[in-house]
This record gives structure tokens, sequence and C-alpha cells, in this order.
DNA sequence: GTCTATACTTCGATAGAC
DNA sequence: GTCTATCGAAGTATAGAC
């Protein structure tokens, strides 16, 4: 994939990601996405037909992208536990290649969808469907804990989303000296995220049918970092 | 300063909670706040001088009470385990009384905060320091297993917030029958992510059974209200 | 403090030549 | 396909009477 499109559909929604993330769907500015994509508007216009149409043609492409890799992990051959394990990795490669996506699900799940039509819905909801369908595999087959599939996918998402989205603001609270929030790297954080979702929904070990059913994490050979 | 508005600036706030989380800061309308205040235009100008230190003073007031109640349960005489547990409850309390809240923060992480002075970055900061400072007591006294603070934060809190900020898309998913994703109602939401944060930051347990634990994790189960 | 009316600006979108 | 020029709507903000 080129950094630098030199169609002009391409480079204006390259350029379209960076303004819809950054300023969310009415902050952008038409005329900021035709200059800095170095096109006319009325080429723009000429090519998408409305703001609406290219807000949604870019959100389109880059959720069935996500979630179409995230799909090849779901139905590929391996335990539950390690596509869950793959799968955080998996987005965050996403993310590194796409930084501008954390800012617009982030936008979007605010905004309630209210620019997308069926079709971009449609791509958006295979994002949870990919990872609903492992973690029901993995409670079916008993390799994870009873975990409810929604839950599970919040659990799983949210964080890496919210983390990578928040570099900005993190940057910005450490340049005004309001708390250091910006020394954990982000590969780091999905390791720790990582292992941390490992634990979560591992199946507790040992039962203990006591008053209150404590579960203990397991799997102490993942201990060592 | 002494204030006995017939019509109160409170009044204001409060609708403009409600567009700025339905809208964003770009998104919302000076005229549909007056409107849905039952206020005059002029009169919001009166009162805040401009839609951006309106937005200003919306925030600092829903960051500053959301802190404050954390800080509390931070500086509050409690295993960190146990803390952890209430602090999920209590923000899911605090977005039941404020449903605006997860929209607002996720908007305003997406943003990177580009329409906030200093104070007002300030009171958003103190909601990760909150939670910062009790995982740190916890590592150090090791009731919880060895976490980033900032990795701990994102992990408890991102969950809740895009779930809940979520509500709107999922409804019009499961209308358009695009997937079901409304079957888990927030307070089964609340427990499920309080058990696997509980089991994501437990401390491993060693093979031997440890001869002198001063502090047992209690199994509790804070759903604040 | 409260209102009506309006000034000033910006933005999305289009017309029409080439 | 690409450009310049511009329109009309919508937005923030203010003036000034009461």
């Amino acid at each position: 994939m080129p950094r630098r499109p030199t169609v002009s559909p391409d480079r204006i929604l390259a350029v379209a990601a960076l303004e819809f993330a950054e300023r969310g769907y009415a902050g952008a500015r038409v005329d900021r996405i035709a200059r800095r994509a170095r096109v006319n508007k009325a080429m723009l216009y000429y090519h998408f037909g409305s703001k609406q149409a290219l807000y949604r043609a870019l959100l389109r492409q880059i959720f069935s992208s996500a979630a179409g890799r995230l799909h090849a992990i779901a139905t590929s051959e391996a335990p539950p536990d390690q596509k869950i394990d793959r799968v955080i990795g998996e987005m965050a490669a996403f993310i590194a290649e796409h930084a501008f996506f954390p800012a617009i699900m982030l936008r979007e799940v605010a905004e309630g969808g209210a620019h997308l039509d069926r079709d971009t819905l449609k791509a958006l909801a295979g994002v949870p469907l990919a990872i609903g369908a492992i973690v029901q595999q993995g409670v079916a087959q008993k390799t994870l804990r009873s975990v409810h599939p929604i839950a599970a996918y919040f659990t799983m998402f949210a964080p890496i989303l919210m983390y990578l989205a928040g570099t900005p603001i993190r940057k910005e609270l450490a340049a005004r000296h309001l708390g250091d929030m910006s020394s954990l790297p982000p590969d780091l954080f999905v390791q720790q995220l990582q292992r941390s979702v490992r634990l979560a929904f591992a199946v507790p070990r040992t039962r203990q049918p006591a008053r209150h059913t404590r579960h203990h994490p397991h799997r102490t050979s993942h201990l060592a970092r």
C-alpha cells in the first residue's frame, strides 16, 4: 500500500482519513481535504459527490479491511485463546498501519452511526462479530471461561483503541506538566493487555465449591514477562 | 457571587451536555442549545460568552465531578483490589447519572483536547491519576500483580466507556438486523468487567500456599447505588 | 436580565469554461 | 478530468430596545 497514492480518489481518501480522524465529521472541512490532497474542490465532488458520500466510502473501506483481517484469524485453525492473543496483536498492527483508525472508530461510536448507511454499518459490525465468533467458540469448547461475547469484545478492544487514540492528549498533558501519562510505549501496552486478557478469560484451574466461588488464574508458565 | 437567575445557567449547561455528547463540539449548534434550554441565544452568550467557553465550563465541571468521586475511593481505607472493584462500580453509577459522559469523553480523547484550556485538561487528567494511584499502591504492597498504571487505567475504563457510549449504535445495528449486539444489559456488563479485571490484576497464585498473607482479596460486588 | 433583529463569516456545493 | 468563480444556506456572535 503506497504511502503516497498517485490516483486522485485514493489520495483524497487517504487525506480524508486524516482530516476526519482529527476533526470528526462535522469539524472536517472539504476545502482542507481538497487542498491537502492537492486536488481542486470541484474534483473532489466529481469523484465522491458529497462530503457524506466521501465519509461513507472511507469508513466502508477501513472497517471492511479491519474486519477482514480479524475474520481471517477467527476462521483460522488455532485454539481460541491463541486467536485472542493474535487478534489483539493484529489490531495493534492494523492501527500501526492506519494511525487514523482509533480516532475515527471512537468518534463513530459516540456519534451513534448518525452519518452511516446500511452498508457502512454492516462493515463496522464485522469487527465485533469476528471477535464474538472466537469467544463463543472458546466458551463452547471450554478453552475459555464463560464470558459474554460482547463483554469480551469491549474488554479486548476498547483499551487498545482508547490508548492509541489518546496518544495526542497524553502528549498534551505531558507538555503542560499535568501528569506523566506517556511513559508506556505501545508495544509494551499491547503485551500488558494481552496478558491481562489471557488471565481474565482463562478457564479457572480448580473449582472451589465454597459459598462464593473465587476463580484463580492459572498458567503460571506465562508469568515470565 | 450571588446570582438569582430566573433562568438558570445550570439549565443551559445541562442541555449543552446532551448536545455536545450527541454531536460533538463542531457539530453542536448554539441555536439548538438555546432552544432546548428554553432561553434566548443572546442569553446564552450573556452567561457564557462563547460556544467554546460554554464547552470548557461544561467539561471542567463534569471531569472534576468524576475525578472527585474516584479520588475519594482512591484515598479511602480499603485494599487496592477492593478499590478497583469499587471504582468500576462507581464509574458505572456516575454514568448512570450522567448518560452523556461517555460520548463526551470519547470525543475529547479523539479530539486530542483541542478545545480545552489548561484548567479543563487538568480536570480531565484527574480521572486517570486517581486510578493510577490505586494501582501503584496495590502493586507496591503486592496485593496486585505488576501492572503499569496506564495500562490498568485503560483496561478498566475503556471497556465501560465504549460499551455505554456505544448503546445507540448497537440499537441501530439491531434495528437494521445487522447482528444482535444488544443482549447484554449494563449491570451484567459491569459485573463481567469487574470479574475480568479482578482476574487480570490478581497476584499470581504461587504453587505453595503462602504462610502469612496479610490482606486477602475479597470478592466484592460494588455496583454502587 | 431578556428579547428581536441582524451583521459577519464560513462552509458545502455547483455552474460552466477548457 | 480539471479548473475558476461564486451562490445560497447555515453558523457564531452582537447591537440595541426594553
